[in-house]
DNA sequence: TTTCTGTTATAGTTTTTATCTATATAGAAG
DNA sequence: CTTCTATATAGATAAAAACTATAACAGAAA
């Protein structure tokens, strides 16, 4: 079998029209040379040269192949440059994976300051539902996901990142916001809109609705956060949205009251998951701290970062 | 310094996403391989997988080093096919290098009967003067040339092909002609027009009139065989063209008297030459075969083929 | 001619590297 | 907790690539 070194012996030799000064510029023996080219030569099963004691050149078949072998050549430089390149961990592209009701609304705020301080590394985003990120990432389709917490699966390691308040959203003509607070106790009987059962804040605000006594409206369920909004506002029930969104994306904030429920631990909590043998979790660690800061700087009147509980 | 053989295994462990599958596959044991591989992401610098139990995946780095390695082992795929191709000797371009005096005229009549005896056999010609040919064939320009005999040099491998007449040309009006022979002593003191002394031609035909008295007009030479011709048509002397130009060239017989020589030998005798190293040199003894049994069927009222007086 | 010089090939040895077998280790599954 | 399975490590063996020394050979020089 042809290797990597003998086809550069090959092809110096070419260049050189001469074994002992080739074997001189690639410093080994002459012998050695002689051998490797009469291997090369056998396995290939053409004669690359014509051995003179004046000179050694090409005959018609090595210098038609020439050219094969340099490319050859060519590429496997190319590979090693581009190994090089990649020997530094930031400079891959890594696949992170949303879910639907947090990346359109989180990821706009922080990739530019990702980008800022990992000028090199690419990052391919999907988003998914939760549970599927969550198996996405344990069988490799995804290098690391945000999920919010808790997971189903125990093999994967978690950064939390931050507690992000669920708020409660009226109808203006509700008339339910006297001065944008409503105790917990209040929430009693009232009708909620939710989304429908594959998405995580089903679940949480099904816990919500057990908690105070509300009742969770399952006759109409939105397909997402905007939808549910605008469910809203036509009149159809209150509904519990996440805060980001809300800042995100409620544009019309006349049509819409936004209530923040007193005394209740109201909020889901999102986390970066990847898997606990990957060989570059230092920087995804690094990566959970920059979205902690960020959350701190920008959105500190939102969420609330959390930096102590590391997976 | 990573290996072909370490590439390959890289694919084949991407591919089965296991260590112990892809060494299976490769026929070799699971330590050679996990140990290659460490040594291939220690060459390159990069941990290319994350083994876990369960599976062994790409990291985001080795994944997209993937199809730098995909390329580097089609190039060498296509090097060795390349290769194997060019195991026929046949298969190949050889450089053939042809005096102007003779290429145009010899090689339409041969070269179709080379591609149908050597079907994959590519020639690659050029035309300069027979002392340029010997040395570009001792240097390597050439693989094999076609060149008047005497050589210079005594270092090639010569296969005499045949002998080529050189007849007396002369206006029709001088009416030389009386049955198309003339003896050589009639010869005498004619003035004979020829090539420069760049030429071979130049030396025979020099050769001739010293033998027989005719005169060398040295004041007007031809830079081709084509102006030769001109020049005797237009009456400036007589010449001595070679047959196989005769029977190619002269359009229009009956403007010219074309005259043997009786009992002289006025000929030039063409050989094949090459390196005696070249490892094709069989091939080349077959192609002058060829050579002059294509003489032999189609010229032999013009040439003379000469089979026995090999190197 | 003979000798000298420079080049490649061959022989024999050493070193390096690839490979093997056997075993340790560590998750995942029962 | 044990068993199974996958990878890693250790040590030994085999293959290969490297070296040194020398032979063979062509060309140049004496």
């Amino acid at each position: 079998m042809a290797t990597l070194k003998q086809i550069q012996y090959f092809q110096t030799v070419a260049e050189t029209q001469s074994i002992r000064r080739a074997a001189d510029r690639l410093a080994i023996a002459q012998p050695t040379l002689s051998t490797q080219l009469a291997a090369l030569e056998k396995s290939l099963g053409i004669t690359l040269f014509e051995r003179t004691r004046r000179l050694t050149q090409l005959t018609p078949a090595g210098r038609q192949l020439l050219p094969a072998v340099k490319q050859v050549i060519a590429q496997w430089h190319e590979m090693r440059e581009l190994a090089h390149t990649l020997s530094d961990t930031a400079a891959s592209t890594h696949r992170l994976g949303v879910p639907p009701t947090l990346g359109p609304y989180l990821l706009p705020n922080i990739v530019p300051s990702i980008h800022q301080q990992f000028d090199r590394l690419k990052l391919y985003v999907r988003e998914e539902p939760p549970s599927q990120l969550e198996t996405g990432v344990v069988e490799g389709r995804y290098d690391l996901a945000l999920v919010p917490l808790p997971l189903r699966s125990d093999n994967l390691t978690v950064d939390v990142l931050f507690r992000e308040p669920l708020m409660l959203v009226a109808a203006r003509e509700a008339g339910l916001a006297q001065n944008g607070v409503l105790r917990e106790q209040e929430l009693a009987g009232m009708s909620i809109l939710g989304l429908d059962e594959r998405h995580q804040l089903h679940r949480e605000v099904q816990r919500i609705c057990e908690r105070t006594g509300a009742v969770l409206n399952r006759d109409y369920e939105g397909t997402s956060l905007d939808t549910l909004r605008q469910m809203v506002v036509m009149g159809m029930g209150v509904a519990f949205l996440p805060a980001l969104y809300i800042r995100s994306e409620i544009h019309r904030p006349e049509e819409l009251d936004v209530i923040r429920i007193e005394g209740a631990r109201l909020y889901r909590e999102h986390a970066l998951v990847y898997r606990p043998g990957s060989p570059v979790r230092r920087l995804y660690q690094d990566l959970a701290n920059l979205v902690r800061e960020r959350m701190a700087n920008a959105f500190a009147d939102v969420v609330t970062p959390i930096f102590d509980r590391g997976g």
